[in-house]
DNA sequence: CACTTAAATGATATAACATTACATATCAAC
DNA sequence: GTTGATATGTAATGTTATATCATTTAAGTG
């Protein structure tokens, strides 16, 4: 794992890097990260917590951006389709992607006590899903993994 | 995989295996398998396709039980909780257990293009995630792993 | 610069998924 | 048969997501 957002880290660091990666790919790939999807990636990098549709479009209403529902999925559509965030499905919520740029294929651990998500790879060509894939010739596009537990900041706080 | 339901094969055999396992279970337990539930089993049972509690709801008023959505979601609370359905969380919707009875950990084989949605093994303590779990520390206790991509059968239908 | 076109946004309405709350009915145990 | 627990019926509401159409903004072209 590249990051471990249980532990208390930089997080300024997390957001100015974040947001970078992301000015530099829509620059180099020709794609406008306009106020309302800057200001709805910088809403999901506030906290390495997913975040409801709903929620954002709060966020975005009281920053002075439209308040109807399709302000906030469009946004939310921009930056999952370019890999800057992600729905984590469990939740019908999103988050932030803390390496964005490359398309990758995310694997969640998410804390059901401070509700803190933390991406890792989800490998999709290893492990028991991919070889049960291959037993059936089934051809995988995309892949869910989201893990639900305790982190170990909330393990010994709560033993 | 102990099945593959993206062949032609012999559904009735599915059901009846599925509905009996239910039975026997329920009774060993102490649980009660009654109308509503059993149907709604049925009702999953009938496609390997994940189905909206609203299709299910609309089904069981066609057959005389309730038709507010809490008849729906109360009966796959009952069959989720005692493994005889799963929730497939990419679509909102519900899947039969082929295997049920056993607590057990299912992924799934979803086809975009027949929605056929196969369970495998999820195999929890294996693979990429757990590995990232280990490291970080966090203790999965639940685990969401769905693979979305094409059957064999409709390859060779549109290649 | 003016024109064109494509992309993005604003706004309304509605669809789809899910829960709360409370009343009634059924069942098993005593 | 009364009691208590479980299950069901029903109304209302909450939450998540999309379709549609009008308007605005940005980028490219003559």
């Amino acid at each position: 794992m590249q990051n471990d957002h249980f532990q208390p880290h930089d997080h300024a660091r997390c957001i100015s890097t974040a947001v970078d990666a992301a000015e530099r790919f829509c620059a180099a790939q020709g794609l406008r990260l306009t106020p309302v999807r800057r200001r709805t990636l910088e809403i999901l990098l506030s906290e390495h917590r997913a975040l409801g549709a709903y929620d954002i479009l709060a966020k975005l209403d009281a920053d002075g951006f439209g308040s109807q529902p399709p302000v906030a999925y469009r946004a939310l559509d921009f930056l999952t389709a370019n890999g800057f965030a992600h729905k984590v499905e469990a939740l019908n919520a999103y988050v932030a992607c803390t390496h964005p740029g490359a398309d990758h294929a995310p694997a969640f651990l998410i804390c059901r006590s401070c509700g803190v998500v933390e991406e890792a790879e989800a490998a999709p060509d290893k492990g028991p899903l991919a070889r049960a894939a291959r037993e059936a010739g089934f051809a995988i596009e995309r892949a869910v993994v989201e893990a639900q537990g305790t982190c170990p900041a909330c393990r010994s706080e709560h033993p």
